[in-house]
DNA sequence: AGGATTCGCTTAATCGATTTAATAGTCGAT
DNA sequence: ATCGACTATTAAATCGATTAAGCGAATCCT
């Protein structure tokens, strides 16, 4: 059987003032360790501690916050946490701000700038300090307005070329550069890849490098060897392109994937329709998940420096609330190209 | 150049109540719609939601909380929300909240229970009304506090037999026998698994389903045949452990992973030491990630109903909010097993 | 007409902290 | 004895909302 619901009441400054019969500034001063400061005496001081302890008293950090301004909350607003680039990269900001004394909010904003914008907005009701943000398309004016009202924010996977902020991306050109031209080596000219949220810069970038390999390799671009993802069917949507850039007409026989859940989902459509990586058809990715080593033929694969990526957000994000900073970061990592077997033998080459 | 800081003004009541000559008190009730009971006119009303609009209001949440009790928001504590389990879980747990107009914030504990109290202390000064807890080992003094307090909770993915709470969990005795019976009808006698916090409900329960199915086949038990698993050291330990399995002595020819995690590194170690699945080891785990479908052999799994788990928690807990339940709710979710290749061929049987 | 209602709005208390300015009391110096 | 300096503590304002109670003026009722 259960209780009959009554609300525990929790002990409060008052509290402690009252038993000790002494006033509320008092014991605040001595719990936030001002006693000295407030020459406040040491037998009194030591009276609160104790009477503190006693009725396990906890700060109410509405109330403080209320009063300071400060709530020492962040938020990291992404596309959506249960996408494991963005999952790994929360749990590193969450330990990164814990070690700042910062708590963080986590929101997944499925790439709309509606629901993005209506984050930001409740984040801001709650007297949020900071933000991460992997910004939506469209969002730009938003994220103008957050700069102008001087909240601090970085941009986080990608940012705005039109607008200074502080951000931390990888080199995406550079990486889908080297993906690309991996392919084009071995002697691929039938390259097919897709493309999703074109606009927004990280894939914007990965595109142009794939289009730039391909020119440097002496290869036209062909539209048609690109496949439209839908975010909101993302699974099927995979699965169609997958197969249309395969099959005939087009006997695509390169593909490469710009995020690692197309890789990972065009994985699956590959291997449900038999065909042999790489001999029926050469796969590389972006991102490397555990899925690409497991492979039956162990995927060729850009890794991104995830944690670190979130590490230096966090400590932008910081160093602006300290006012430690002068003018905007922009951090682009490198990446890392890891060549395993999905590509061809390096042998035949 | 960066703009010179200075904190942007945001409005509060006041300024809309000074803008019109009228009282807080009036604002306050026109913007939660409280005009029509309070009797306001509606042109009155009307300038207020105008100069609201104008003047871009947003209430503060901190003041709102600190007065009414009410913060919106609930607490989701798991071990990591970087595994993908925990980060499925926060996700659903994201939206279902949402829905009912709460905020969720997420922690990770790292199964130790000392993260775990600090963290829910944090939480509980900052006013979350409700909780969802992936209980560590020893925190069952704490969680017993929690119930006393009559704050609502409900426990997730384990829970304690001693404690009557609230929980969302799935029916891991008769998975992991169903998972290992399966291995034995495969004619398999030698058959390894692995511990990692043996008491934690959800462990032991997938211990003894294991060793009931070793007895059930008439195969005795043998402690020798269990790797045990340092969460602080994962990955080494994992690796240690298979090699001690499956070579010489032991001989192990069939791996029972109790989850994904250990599944995965699992067979990272397997494909390392050049072992085939099935033909030299056989395989089956817990869980059922995107890695298991795109194995070489495709994985025989347990597949855990983590959305809906993630879903019923919320529920739960909004139930408890607003008094709507009497007894504990104790949900027991069936898994659901899904038959691939890496335990042997069915035909072979 | 005069008391009771209703209307439309305001006063003031409150939530739980922080923080500035003030106030008794003690002591030493002149 | 008086003034200033120092000690130990407190009163009161404040953060930004919510809400119970109250208060004149207008309207209704008999």
């Amino acid at each position: 059987m259960k209780n009959k619901e009554k609300k525990h009441k929790v002990t409060s400054l008052q509290d402690i003032a009252k038993k000790l019969g002494v006033s509320v500034t008092l014991v605040s001063l001595v719990l936030n360790g001002k006693a000295k400061r407030s020459r406040i005496s040491d037998q009194v001081a030591e009276k609160v501690m104790t009477v503190a302890k006693e009725l396990n008293y906890r700060p109410n950090l509405l109330a403080r916050g209320l009063r300071t301004g400060k709530t020492n909350t962040l938020a990291f607003v992404m596309a959506d946490i249960s996408n494991i680039f963005f999952a790994r990269m929360a749990r590193v900001v969450e330990d990164e701000a814990e070690k700042h004394g910062y708590k963080v909010m986590f929101g997944s904003s499925d790439e709309s700038h509606i629901k993005q914008e209506k984050m930001l907005n409740i984040f801001l009701e709650r007297k949020v300090e900071g933000f991460i943000i992997s910004p939506t398309l469209g969002s730009m004016a938003f994220i103008k307005q957050l700069k102008q009202k001087n909240i601090p924010f970085v941009l986080i996977d990608r940012f705005f070329r039109k607008l200074e902020t502080n951000y931390v991306v990888v080199d995406n050109y550079d990486a889908s550069f080297k993906a690309v031209s991996h392919l084009t080596k071995f002697g691929y000219y039938k390259i097919g890849t897709f493309s999703i949220f074109p606009e927004l810069t990280q894939m914007n970038d990965r595109f142009r490098g794939y289009k730039d390999a391909l020119k440097v390799a002496g290869l036209r671009f062909e539209n048609k060897y690109v496949g439209k993802i839908e975010y909101n069917n993302f699974r099927e949507s995979v699965f169609e392109n997958v197969w249309s850039l395969l099959l005939s007409p087009n006997n695509v026989r390169a593909l490469f994937f710009p995020t690692c859940t197309m890789g990972i989902v065009g994985l699956e459509c590959i291997r449900e329709m038999n065909y042999r990586v790489p001999l029926d058809v050469a796969v590389t990715s972006f991102d490397d998940p555990t899925e690409f080593k497991l492979f039956e033929t162990p995927v060729t694969a850009t890794e991104q420096p995830v944690e670190e990526m979130g590490l230096r957000a966090v400590n932008i994000v910081i160093d602006e609330l300290k006012n430690k900073n002068q003018g905007y970061q922009k951090i682009v990592l490198p990446t890392k190209f890891i060549v395993r077997r999905s590509c061809g033998n390096m042998w035949f080459n």
